[in-house]
DNA sequence: TAGATTGTTAATCGATTAACAATC
DNA sequence: TAGATTGTTAATCGATTAACAATC
């Protein structure tokens, strides 16, 4: 790997789809794949994989490809997938569960080691396996589980205190779902995701059609 | 609004984000704002903001700030979200659920007015007080009720029938939560809401720190 | 009027695309 | 060797930031 400065963020947007995109080659049997073929089954042209890859070392072989096992590798490598992560969510209602449920997450690695709520009703239920625990328990449990990831899929007005407790408990980093904008130390890593965005957006263009 | 060329896809994608932070003054019963204030808010500069705005028309005055509710309207109109569009969620499971349960939509003014789904044991039951149909049944249901919005929240293996069957159907849009690349007509419109990308990010930014 | 704040133009920064030498 | 394909540099395109005139 070089020495990695300036990478974009849409190029680390898009690594998360290579990786993907390898895994089911690998799936298919298949060694070798070039930028061409990679680009196809994406649509993104292969000049911009071949960037985009490029700017971590040299993965391929020319006037071969790449060899799948390997890149896939490389890639799951730079993205740090192979940290397995333990990641925790948040306020477990019907987002919520449906997050401790994903088995996407199970794919790229991750494990899910802990789910909190506040109510009492939910508090103690199980959900994919795994018991929903009080909130107030949140930092001993971080600890005790080296708990990287925190997803808050809690409602707006309950966000700010859940990321104020995440981030005291020592998390590395915060998914966040919570259509507000977080107040978090400079250091923590935060990802945001605004479900309302998508659909806005698809609301603009079918409007101009 | 001007002739809208050259909207960059980061503009609109601020927009539902304008509108919500409006809304949220609006309830605060602010009557002015300033692109100052909404930047603060937002964390994104003023500049950005009033360039944003300016490319769809002169909504604020010089000196005085946006009127809030009148700013408000503006972007929902841009976003075509006066049009309350109607939307179907295919497949109810665990995401589709939570999709048919997702309160911000409402008040974005979207109508969610049916549920598809195969399995014999779901088709049947209600969700957020819809029930759920059968998939068989979907262009029937989309002409009836005069859906717009198609909402995919199937496993990917079945992901491009649903969306085979929606464009048949005649939806303007399709909003996609499965992970693959969707082969559709250039004339429609789709959105793809990849949820590995935001974890797999956060994965690389933690991994280097 | 003086102060505040928008809307717009110019300058900068960043990302994508094109082209092609290197090399398997 | 000839053909294929990468990795990299240069050119273009697009988005953000800076600056400031217009004006409330």
């Amino acid at each position: 790997m070089k020495g990695q400065v300036n990478i974009s963020k849409a190029t680390i947007d898009r690594l998360p789809l290579y990786f993907r995109t390898l895994r089911l080659a690998q799936d298919e049997g298949i060694d070798i794949i070039s930028s061409d073929e990679l680009g196809r089954r994406l649509g993104i042209t292969p000049e911009q994989i071949r960037k985009d890859l490029a700017s971590f070392g040299q993965f391929g072989k020319k006037g071969v490809g790449y060899y799948v096992n390997e890149l896939k590798r490389n890639v799951g490598e730079i993205l740090g997938l192979n940290n397995h992560w333990n990641i925790a969510v948040v306020g477990i209602g019907h987002l919520g569960a449906a997050l401790a449920n994903y088995q996407n997450f199970v794919t790229l690695g991750f494990n899910l080691v802990a789910l909190f709520d506040q109510d009492p009703n939910v508090i103690g239920t199980t959900v994919n396996h795994v018991k929903v625990e009080d909130i107030r328990d949140m930092k001993k449990i971080v600890k005790e589980r080296n708990i990287h990831i925190g997803i808050i899929a809690v409602p707006a007005a309950f966000a700010q205190g859940v990321a104020d407790k995440l981030v005291d408990a020592g998390v590395k980093g915060i998914w966040n779902f919570a259509p507000i904008k977080m107040e978090v130390p400079e250091t923590m890593h935060i990802v945001n995701e605004d479900l309302s965005i998508g659909l806005s957006s698809l609301s603009y263009h079918i409007t101009r059609k």
